[in-house]
DNA sequence: AAACACCCCTGCGGGC
DNA sequence: TGCCCGCAGGGGTGTT
């Protein structure tokens, strides 16, 4: 379940070891995941030059080419990505190993293949790729005008709101109830009904969730070699996400567990309205 | 247009 | 003990 932070983390941590590199070879399970991988145009654009950059856009990471392909990677639900030397065998549910240069090996490994791999072809248009995306949480496009006029007149409830990756990219059901509860407000408060003082609590809360959840990550992974992408992650300390009926941090009173849009919703009745 | 339901997939844990 | 079922949730598509 990377979100965002884990994102993040998992760039920060490959990156140097990528950058300058080439693949070689490229190895994959014959699986689909949630779109079939594309062997053609890796063969063609990804395999046998340099890696320029590793960036990440919402949940996505991009791997760039010397000529200006890229190679697009999604962690989905299970996904994780880790650098193994060539001579380890490989794990189950391995889809994708690329051979670089220096006899490591990028492994993707995803159990239940709602991840994605996808080629933009050189001096594609990256923006069209990410048109229907809303503005990074962490970027300066996130603001109160902002989230005050996509709300509008709807009344989708602002748990739902925040998780719409068109409005905002990157927040997915974790740190959605973790935010609304920073924030005080009720996950189900229709988005038409939030002021602008709320608004900027509530951009704010993202901020510093998302940014600490970063720093622990960043903490706590040290070495990706091997890791497999473990997670370095989850040292942040949720505190309604999975406490049902356990006190709430503040209050004391019990955590609510309740189903949006299909998802599984934690909040306090006390502190949150 | 907005807000849903549904689907892809596997592993795990609870109930019986 | 073993089996069945519900649940986990990112993101795309389809429906009302």
């Amino acid at each position: 379940m990377p979100e965002l932070p884990e994102v993040e983390v998992i760039r920060q941590g490959i990156a140097p070891m990528l950058i300058a590199r080439t693949i070689i070879r490229v190895k994959s399970s014959g699986l689909a995941l949630r779109l079939p991988i594309p062997r053609t145009k890796i063969e063609r654009y990804i395999k046998d030059q340099p890696i320029t950059a590793v960036r990440r856009r919402a949940k996505y990471l991009l791997v760039n080419m010397a000529n200006n392909a890229a190679l697009i990677i999604h962690l989905g639900m299970t996904g994780r990505l880790g650098m193994f030397r060539a001579d380890q065998s490989p794990a189950p549910h391995d889809h994708l190993c690329c051979l670089l240069d220096n006899g490591l090996e990028l492994r993707f490994n995803d159990t239940r293949r709602f991840g994605s791999i996808q080629v933009l072809p050189p001096d594609s248009d990256e923006g069209h790729f990410f048109a229907a995306l809303g503005p990074e949480p962490l970027g300066d496009d996130f603001t109160v005008d902002y989230m005050q006029n996509r709300a509008g007149k709807r009344r989708q409830p602002l748990k739902n709101f925040l998780m719409n990756s068109h409005v905002v990219a990157g927040i997915g059901n974790i740190y959605a109830n973790e935010i609304t509860f920073a924030a005080s407000i009720s996950p189900t408060r229709t988005v038409n009904k939030i002021s602008r003082r709320e608004w900027q609590t509530i951009i704010t809360s993202t901020r510093e969730i998302l940014q600490k959840a970063i720093a622990a990550g960043g903490s706590t992974i040290s070495d990706f070699i091997n890791a497999g992408g473990k997670p370095g992650y989850f040292q942040l300390q949720l505190r309604v996400y999975g406490r049902a009926g356990e006190p709430c941090p503040i209050c004391g009173t019990a955590i609510e567990k309740t189903s949006m849009a299909g998802r599984a919703t934690f909040w306090c009745h006390h502190c949150q309205h």
